[in-house]
RNA sequence: CGGGGUGUAGCGCAGUCUGGUUAGCGCACUUGAUUUGGGAUCAAGGGGUCGUGAGUUCGAAUCCCACCACCCCGACCA
């Protein structure tokens, strides 16, 4: 059998290979703080570049960033009975504000404990609430379109790195408008936003879709979601965007006054993607030699390693590798310089080519005195591992960003090739039962079925252990008879087992 | 919170059943030599409160008791 980089394989042992990219990659280690990662350079690199990137689409939305308090008021969260519900197994609470030394004076305890307690923010819809109250008076404050990067914390029961932590790092945009059809195209706004990320940036394809009610964000009227599918066949949720209607807005009194000067309440929205995209970039590309990075979000995009025998031909080389890489970053991709490094570290040549490889990068250069007097430099890409080829640099230079172009399109049409592979059209309830059966049959893939939207289905499909992941916006709303109740479902829904 | 399991070097483990020199092995790390265009070889090194506490014993990683932590399986979740 072939040698892969990453021992167990995908086929082997899907979760172990997870970690075991995540170990190879450098992303990510597990903290002496039970549930919370720590996000070493190589994966916060990553998040750095998901930021810029969706930063951008903001701001070109006419959104701007601020910042609200870690800690909320416990009578803040109260507000909103169904978002208590949601919340309220899975918060951390803050109860007092200093430490004294303890009875037996060897440690500390916590004192001075709080009138009320603090709520370590699990999501900032009630706290910005707070502040849109203030800020909001006259439909000319309107509409309020503000986007927050933070971190936040639900207590978890088991966690994975990235695509469960208890702490975990996000954006979650909050706007407020004057009507409800202003707001409802803000929350499918910003939904395309993220479904253009996450195809054009990060080379995953997604459906975009509604929640089915059961599922909802809690106190949202409407939630928009949008699913990848990883290479174990399990979906996973990638970004959220909720119509929120005027839930929130009344619980916090987002109220301000129309042109006749009558006092109306605001619709408000909120959408948000995290560090789980991370995940979901790792489940979607790579192999079982370790990660593989799209260009577009790849810290580094060509790395140039140096070869050499002694003092004399180092520096000879190293000039040569200068001059390649200023050529290289003098280009544009994707709207950024291009991404190079040179790694001369002095480690042995076949065990730096894993590393990038394993770290996912998408074209590895070799310059020897060989290439040198030819002019040329090997390349090899990450999305054909064991191939390398001599090309004149010069060709290189003409070509990198159709290189990087042709390599990000590729792993898309790949993906996508895959994910299409893996979903079906269910008729029938024996069908649906057909196609998830078996315990641990990861390869069932997406089901995709007339069901109706209501609050019961859950009941024919969690023995299963299959969750309705959405309600794709795209379908043709022919009617058609819903498999579970034999009703007749407006929509098509989504099944499928869930991260 | 139920059921199962594991704590020995940075990581992965053996040793525990049957107590007995200085607690081992692989990987990683350091140094030197030979190497170097796809995961090098040899040699020499460094690194340990054996999860914590209390016990039994001449003697405990090993046996007893208590506690703690973590992992896996279930219910909740971006």
């Amino acid at each position: 059998m072939e040698k892969t980089a990453i021992t167990p394989t995908r086929g082997q042992n899907y979760p172990e290979w997870y970690q075991q990219i995540i170990v190879a990659a450098d992303l990510a280690e597990n903290s002496a703080v039970r549930g919370c990662m720590v996000i070493k350079p190589w994966g916060y690199a990553i998040w750095e570049l998901m930021q810029q990137d969706l930063d951008k689409r903001f701001k070109k939305t006419g959104h701007v960033n601020a910042y609200f308090p870690l800690l909320i008021p416990l009578s803040y969260l109260e507000k909103e009975a169904e978002h208590v519900d949601g919340f309220a197994k899975e918060c951390a609470v803050v109860t007092h504000h200093r430490l004294v030394p303890d009875e037996v004076n060897v440690g500390l305890k916590p004192d001075g404990e709080l009138d009320e307690p603090f709520v370590i923010r699990p999501t900032s819809e009630t706290i910005i609430g707070e502040s849109f109250s203030k800020w909001v008076k006259s439909y000319r404050d309107l509409p309020l379109l503000i986007n927050q990067w933070a971190n936040v914390m639900r207590w978890e029961m088991r966690t994975r790195l990235f695509l469960r932590t208890s702490e975990f790092l996000w954006q979650e945009g909050h706007t407020a408008h004057a009507t409800k059809e202003e707001a409802v195209a803000e929350t499918e706004q910003m939904l395309k936003v993220y479904a253009a990320f996450a195809e054009d940036v990060l080379a995953m394809p997604v459906i975009q879709g509604e929640k089915p009610c059961f599922e909802r964000f809690p106190g949202a009227v409407n939630t928009y979601c949008i699913e990848a599918m990883m290479q174990d066949c399990k979906a996973l949720q990638a970004g959220t965007s909720h119509f929120l209607g005027q839930n929130f807005a009344k619980a916090s009194g987002i109220q301000y006054q129309n042109k006749n000067g009558e006092l109306e309440t605001a619709w408000t929205t909120s959408w948000g993607v995290s560090t789980r995209m991370i995940g979901g970039l790792i489940m979607t590309h790579s192999d079982d030699n370790g990660l593989v990075l799209p260009p577009r979000i790849a810290p580094q995009q060509f790395v140039i390693q140096p070869i050499y025998r002694n003092d004399e031909q180092r520096a000879q080389v190293l000039a040569y590798c200068q001059q390649l890489k200023q050529d290289l970053e003098a280009q544009v991709f994707a709207g950024n310089e291009i991404r190079v490094h040179i790694d001369d570290r002095d480690i042995q040549g076949g065990a730096k080519s894993w590393e990038w490889i394993k770290k996912g990068v998408p074209v590895r250069i070799e310059v020897g005195m060989r290439d040198i007097e030819k002019d040329a430099v090997m390349v090899a890409r990450r999305d054909a591992v064991g191939s390398k080829q001599s090309t004149p640099r010069a060709e290189l230079l003409t070509s990198a960003i159709a290189l990087l172009t042709e390599i990000q399109d590729g792993l898309f049409s790949k993906a996508l090739e895959f994910r299409n592979s893996k979903m079906r059209e269910i008729n029938s309830l024996v069908e649906f039962n057909e196609f998830f059966a078996g315990e641990n049959n990861i390869d069932s893939g997406f089901a995709i079925a007339y069901a109706v939207d209501e609050t019961g289905i859950e009941e024919f499909i969690k023995p299963l252990k299959v969750t309705a992941r959405c309600m794709p916006l795209d379908n043709n709303d022919v009617a058609g008879v819903c498999i579970f109740t034999g009703k007749l479902a407006s929509k098509k829904m989504v099944f499928a087992k869930a991260y």
